[in-house]
DNA sequence: TTTTAGCACTCCTTTCATTCAAGTGCTAAA
DNA sequence: TTTAGCACTTGAATGAAAGGAGTGCTAAAA
């Protein structure tokens, strides 16, 4: 589909991109044949945005104003020309001052880095923490608190535990919960929940005799703490950036936005996404009409091949993608690296070595 | 300072405030008279006017508009002048049906408000939850997960536990564990912080022999769980409604909000008051630059004598302060009976019977 | 002494016409 | 195939004019 554009097309698309997403304003054929890299006449290259236009890759406002890309054309830029961005020593500095800050929990760091990304790229940043899905709860601890109360403890997998209080109506005391523990260890700890069939529970309270009635509640927590949605978490950094944009600035595009983020779950599922590296999404590509004017751009953190979260930007369609991509590459891979077991140094995922000016 | 005002001026004021909070245009004296709740002529409500502005509690935007009130003139509306508002039957419903769903835990219940007050009052909601400062881990509990990891779950009160996975050096077992966890249950259960002075750890150790080297970063760990701020958490809801009032749109408030909402900190501070009953912070009241224009309404959740959160909504200084106050004084006192232990049944503050039309 | 009618004045908002500049498409020539 | 030239479109900027809302002040009325 995309080999119908000729070397020539593909470089006014590509400086047409570039420039207007540097000052946002529409390009004309003139601004283009001023830049220099053409050596050709304002007219030609008019013709060739003429037919850019036709095949889809730009717009224009209104009759008299310059071009802009589509939603297609940014596709396009993004796929095929956009050049690798270098991030500069002192982006890298601020990138790595907070990978080596590592001292805290995974979940802190993941918030961290969302505050940084909004700093640095200047765009309003997602950072998404999500356990793994579809656990088994791999341990049970009770602790006693008083006659009608004690402490359920679910340790799920070797990285994350979930704790409920439950009330009971039947007194209990530290010899019960050692028995209920000991039977909850025994037939739920470890197994799938579809093996938790009606019979295999009602063998189970065969077990634990008048403290039958005990069961049925624990379940529904341990359903409770298994549910994939239950431990998802995200935060939203630098919303304030979006009015430096004046894409957000008129209609309704800021309330959109601001609507999408109060409505985590909608978010939540533009970062479902297949793909291992850095994922584009370009105004309504995944059918969110929120999402109209504006991208997204997210790297999955994936550690020992679990996904433990995402990190992202949020940002007109007219987004500096090169950069904001290498610096998501950079720090996604750069939280996956810190945490990775054994490895106590980063590992950046390119050399930079000589950096941009942007 | 209050008793300077004639009966006559606080009626003219509160019928200012009252008309400037309903729609947002600066109110002239003509408007007044016209509401025919004033039997004087536009020439003597202008006086009146003249002198309530230079006793401070209005302003003109310019020359040939009406009058605002300024903060002091919120402040002695809503101290003296504002009336009850009863809640709707079904505003009361929302409400209800929000309180009713409290099968889950106090955090999730405050989180909910937070949404609910936003849908109600059409400003933004915060909704803060916070673990009483200065707990004393009350109960301790160590899980083995395998030779070298054990999870450590420190029970607070008997409300909250706080979990945390450790990695040790020294092998240990279940029965290390046991004997661990009993030191630990002896010697810091229950205690204040203070009483954990050095030769009273190093007591502890003695009883540890070689595991000696598990207690300085267990202690760690209580110390962070016990941490004041460690366990704030603020949650915004219906961001969006700001724009929903023009006083947002212009200037650079919106961006000043949004930027606090991302500083959440600066926002903690000014839940930070000693009053019980509803709060009214007005503009800068607080010496907050950011919430120039804006105001602030919210009540602690008080259960059991402890503050475990707040609820309040935020928005323009032009706000129905009368009917926010009344949802969200009902909504925290409802959390808070809802939680009580023991009380099923919610109580309403008041006795609403008789809905308002507003 | 208090209230009111009357009036000149201020200042914002809206409207309308005009101008300006940027950029285009098209045609014809190179 | 490229380019110069030109007529045309359109939004943005500017400024004058009109309109309206509200005020303060003065002097008369209650």
């Amino acid at each position: 589909m995309y080999n119908e554009l000729s070397p020539r097309k593909q470089a006014i698309l590509k400086a047409i991109v570039d420039a207007y997403i540097e000052n946002g304003d529409p390009v004309g054929s003139k601004a283009l044949t001023q830049s220099k890299q053409f050596v050709l006449s304002s007219a030609t290259i008019r013709n060739e945005m003429a037919e850019l236009e036709a095949l889809g890759y730009l717009e224009q406002p209104h009759t008299s104003a310059g071009r802009i890309p589509t939603e297609l054309g940014y596709r396009f830029y993004v796929d095929a020309l956009m050049q690798d961005y270098a991030l500069s020593q002192g982006e890298l500095a601020e990138l790595n001052s907070m990978l080596k800050a590592k001292s805290a929990e995974i979940d802190k760091l993941i918030h961290n880095a969302g505050k940084v990304m909004a700093n640095l790229t200047n765009y309003t940043a997602i950072a998404v923490k999500q356990s793994p899905g579809r656990n088994t709860v791999t341990r049970f601890s009770l602790t006693y608190i008083d006659e009608r109360n004690f402490l359920l403890v679910m340790v799920c997998g070797k990285r994350s535990a979930k704790t409920r209080f439950v009330h009971t109506d039947v007194p209990v005391n530290e010899e019960v919960l050692r028995m209920l523990e000991q039977v909850l260890n025994n037939f739920v700890a470890g197994k799938d929940l579809s093996t938790l069939t009606l019979p295999y529970l009602m063998q189970m309270e065969q077990c634990l005799g008048n403290y039958a009635g005990l069961i049925s509640p624990i379940i529904k927590f341990v359903y409770e703490a298994v549910d994939k949605d239950e431990e998802r978490d995200l935060h939203i950094d630098g919303v304030d950036k979006l009015l430096e944009y004046p894409e957000f600035m008129e209609s309704g595009k800021l309330k959109d936005m601001l609507g999408m983020f109060d409505r985590k779950d909608e978010l939540f599922e533009l970062f479902d996404e297949e793909g291992d590296d850095v994922t584009i999404c370009i105004g309504r590509e995944k059918g969110v009409e929120a999402m109209a004017g504006s991208s997204l751009v997210f790297k999955k953190i994936v550690v020992g091949g679990k996904t433990v979260g995402a990190v992202g930007v949020i940002g007109p369609c007219r987004m500096d993608y090169s950069k904001v991509v290498s610096a998501i590459r950079y720090l996604s891979d750069g939280i996956a690296s810190a945490f990775l077991p054994g490895s106590g140094q980063l590992t950046p995922p390119s050399a930079p070595d000589e950096p941009n000016k942007h």
